[in-house]
DNA sequence: TTAAGTTAAGTTTTT
DNA sequence: CTTAACTTAA
């Protein structure tokens, strides 16, 4: 027993009784910062040295990968010897373990495709064509969405036939949903739900496979429980099965993952599933100084739905978080990026102490532009994945193909890329083929000189069809990085990148190299680990290997701690990580909480969901927080005037440094300006909507003007103006043709011509740089040196 | 068949 | 502002 007292010196009460509880059901409710890891890591170790479990009898189910890697990190360097058989992976990817191992068993291939929400959404457009469905009028995300509702909730398409009412487009729903699955199983496809829904059925299917596993896994944790879903709970209930060693550790109050099924109620009934469960409170905070929490505390008590709990700490109170409001969405980023800027200056603090949060990844772009100004390096977190770009998208379909040609999706994707001059009808032919004699689209395409519908492009899918079969046998020989560097050469993707020469023909190249380097990298590390179980190399393992890894990542992982840069990201990806300084921006009613939260109408559900997250977003700080706002703001390309956030006004005035606004119904507008648009004075009644009440939901919109981009949106922009008498016709120009003349944008060049085009004139300029161009002397406001 | 160009529509949040 | 879907010209 001597690490029980080694664990006294690092752990609280709480804490150590959640690492000496190991036998059955442990529900830890852990406030944030209280050290729910820390808890979980040293139940591993406990667990191994003590308990004198085996580390492959123990397993650890995540959210991230990221989260995953760094217990991985803690357990090894705690556990020791043996900790790196602790199963330690996220929910999607032990699933997929699982799944790779006996999905033939409920009918599937092992070497099942994994599609990701593009993949899905093509499969829709199929189904719904197929259904004779107009899009227009029920939208595929809407099915989609129905269909992972249900799936989350352990439906199938079966269940959910037999559920639904008479009613005609309920009716519908469970065709499409029925016709969906049937597609994704013909593909050997399965989508992020079926995952976790197909494992869940095999396991109830197969009480061998149960079995298997039951005897494997003694002790299961489960990290972040309170964004289970229902599916991933009825998953730990049947591992966990007649032992239930099972230990679950979450905070009902940073539950913000409702909306992707999370079930709340799996936290707050787990004493109910398990009547025998321990509860253990960890309150004691260790990350936040005091005013901190007390902010968070304060937010937080008005959420209806919870468990009361209250989190302290010992530390001292350190400064007031701040709140400050800007005239407009530039001042806003302009402030925390000098703030930053200044701070790291006076040495109080690194890059990569600093995050940014915000609620919409569309929120970043101002920032970075910001940042980029004041040379502060950032990394933003989210947005566009790497792997989702189109060219990476292209090699992927093409390593996917190959992997399983069942995948339609992938073969249909490179069929005309590059252009073999197979179009859409041939296209839709083979399809139709495939479905009518029951093939896969490759099988259609492999038997398209039997096709009479498809006579002339039968040599072009011929030439197709081979290119497929010799790439699919470079494999073997030339290995997984081979395979893609002949994919991109014979194929001519790359060679017709660099004849293109443009800024975005670079990118992509840069993005193809850097994803060969991650094929070398995988294949590599594969290769070596190989060898170092004396196995042979097995490259189809290898490749459906690497493209289950990179199908299952997430943006979060990608972020290295020791890295010198300011983390930029949304609130859903902060959630886990800490830092010393946090900014929250965009604490604006209509965006934070969201336009779509404050407007539901299902009794303030999803604003507490919003709550939640703004109190994720606090307890993130250590040492300083900000708030920030903006009174006014470009969201979609309209200018929008928001209130400051209800939940900044949740907050006592005497915890923050900063005042919140009164609102003014003269507010002037003057100090500010966006870029290029004309005002057309909304300026006073910029805040009659939101004035006076707490709401603020019904924020003001007003229409940008166009940007000046062609002669079509002068014309436009012209007619406008001249409708409200704000521009008329020049009254003869300053210059004539020949002049040398000075464009605000486009620099300087020579009048070509000048058209009297009735309303205005119409000027061509031979510029320098920016080329030939015709325009409106009205908007040109051309100089003439 | 394809490229280019125009218009309509849309957004939380993500494994 | 971006993206997808549609139209038209080559």
């Amino acid at each position: 027993m001597e690490m029980v007292s080694e664990l006294r010196n690092i752990l609280n009460d709480r804490q150590l009784e959640g690492v000496l509880q190991t036998e059955g059901p442990v529900l830890i409710l852990a406030g944030a910062g209280s050290g729910k890891t820390r808890v979980l890591t040293h139940r591993i170790a406990y667990l191994m040295e003590e308990k004198h479990v085996a580390p492959w009898n123990i397993m650890a189910i995540t959210f991230t990968n990221k989260a995953a890697r760094e217990m991985r990190e803690r357990v090894n360097r705690i556990a020791g010897v043996g900790a790196e058989a602790v199963w330690v992976s996220t929910f999607h990817s032990s699933c997929v373990r699982i799944l790779r191992r006996f999905a033939d068993r409920i009918g599937y291939g092992t070497n099942f495709s994994i599609y990701d929400t593009d993949d899905t959404k093509t499969v829709m457009k199929e189904v719904l064509k197929q259904l004779n469905i107009d899009t227009k009028k029920f939208k595929e995300r809407m099915f989609l969405n129905e269909i992972s509702n249900c799936k989350n909730e352990l439906i199938g398409p079966e269940d959910y036939a037999g559920k639904v009412s008479a009613n005609p487009s309920e009716k519908m729903k469970a065709t499409v949903y029925r016709e969906y699955q049937a597609r994704l199983r013909a593909n050997n496809a399965m989508d992020f739900d079926d995952l976790i829904l197909n494992t869940v059925n095999l396991l109830r299917l197969d009480s061998e496979v149960l079995l298997y596993y039951q005897e494997r896994l003694h002790y299961i944790m489960v990290d972040e429980y309170q964004d289970t879903n229902s599916a991933q709970f009825e998953l730990v209930r049947l591992l966990s099965g007649a032992r239930k060693n099972l230990c679950v550790v979450g905070d009902d109050d940073q539950s913000i993952y409702k909306f992707r099924g999370a079930n709340i109620y799996n936290i707050l009934n787990f004493e109910r599933y398990f009547p025998e469960a321990r509860v253990i409170r960890l309150e004691q905070n260790y990350r936040s100084k005091g005013n901190i929490l007390k902010v968070a505390n304060a937010v937080i008590q008005h959420n209806k739905g919870r468990k009361e709990k209250k989190l302290w700490t010992e530390k001292e109170a350190g400064q007031l978080p701040r709140f400050r409001q800007f005239d407009s969405a530039y001042e806003e980023a302009a402030f925390i990026a000098s703030d930053i800027k200044k701070k790291e200056r006076a040495l109080e603090a690194d890059y990569k102490d600093f995050a940014v949060l915000y609620r919409t990844n569309a929120q970043s772009r101002i920032l970075e532009e910001k940042f980029m100004l004041e040379n502060i390096p950032y990394k933003i977190v989210g947005g566009v994945n790497f792997y989702q770009r189109k060219e990476i998208k292209d090699i992927l379909a093409y390593l996917k193909a190959i992997d399983n040609v069942r995948d339609d999706v992938a073969v249909r994707r490179i069929l005309n890329v590059p252009k073999r001059g197979i179009g859409a009808t041939t296209e839709g032919k083979i399809a139709e083929y495939a479905l009518d004699n029951g093939l896969s689209f490759y099988e259609a395409l492999e038997q398209a000189e039997n096709n009479p519908q498809v006579l002339r492009a039968a040599k072009k899918i011929k030439s197709f069809v081979d290119f497929m079969e010799v790439l699919s046998s470079k494999l073997e020989y030339e290995g997984l990085t081979g395979l893609v560097r002949n994919i991109l050469d014979e194929t001519g993707y790359y060679s017709e990148l660099l004849a293109e020469g443009t800024d975005e023909a670079k990118t992509r190249i840069e993005n193809l190299d850097e994803f060969i380097s991650k094929t070398s990298d995988y294949e590599s590390c594969f290769r070596m680990e190989k060898e170092a179980e004396g196995e042979t190399v097995d490259a189809t393992k290898m490749l459906s290997g690497f493209l289950e890894e990179v199908s299952l990542i997430a943006d979060i992982d990608s972020v290295e701690e020791n890295d010198q840069y300011v983390v930029l990201m949304t609130l859903h990806s902060a959630k886990g990580l800490e830092f010393p300084c946090v900014y929250l921006s965009g604490l604006e009613d209509g965006l934070f909480p969201s336009f779509m939260s404050i407007s539901s109408e299902d009794g303030g559900e999803e604003v507490e969901e919003e709550r939640r997250l703004m109190y994720v977003g606090i307890t993130r700080a250590m040492e300083t927080l900000t708030m920030t706002a903006a009174k006014a703001r470009m969201v979609r390309g309209e200018t929008q005037y928001h209130a400051v956030s209800r939940f900044v006004k949740e907050i006592p005035k005497e915890l923050i440094d900063g005042t919140l606004p009164t609102y003014d119904k003269s507010a002037n507008f003057d100090s500010f300006s966006y870029d290029g648009g004309k005002r057309e004075g909304y300026g006073s009644l910029a805040y009659g909507g939101v004035s006076g009440y707490g709401g603020g939901a019904q924020a003001m919109r007003s229409k940008r003007q166009p940007k000046e981009t062609s002669a079509a949106s002068y014309k436009k922009k012209l007619d406008t103006l001249v409708s409200k008498g704000m521009a008329t016709k020049t009254e003869g120009l300053a210059y004539r043709e020949g002049d040398q003349v000075r464009h605000k944008k486009f620099g300087v060049g020579v009048v070509q011509k000048i058209v009297d085009g009735g309303r205005d004139y119409e000027v061509t300029v031979a510029f320098e740089t920016a080329g030939v161009r015709k325009m409106f002397a009205a908007f040109a406001k051309l100089e003439k040196l």
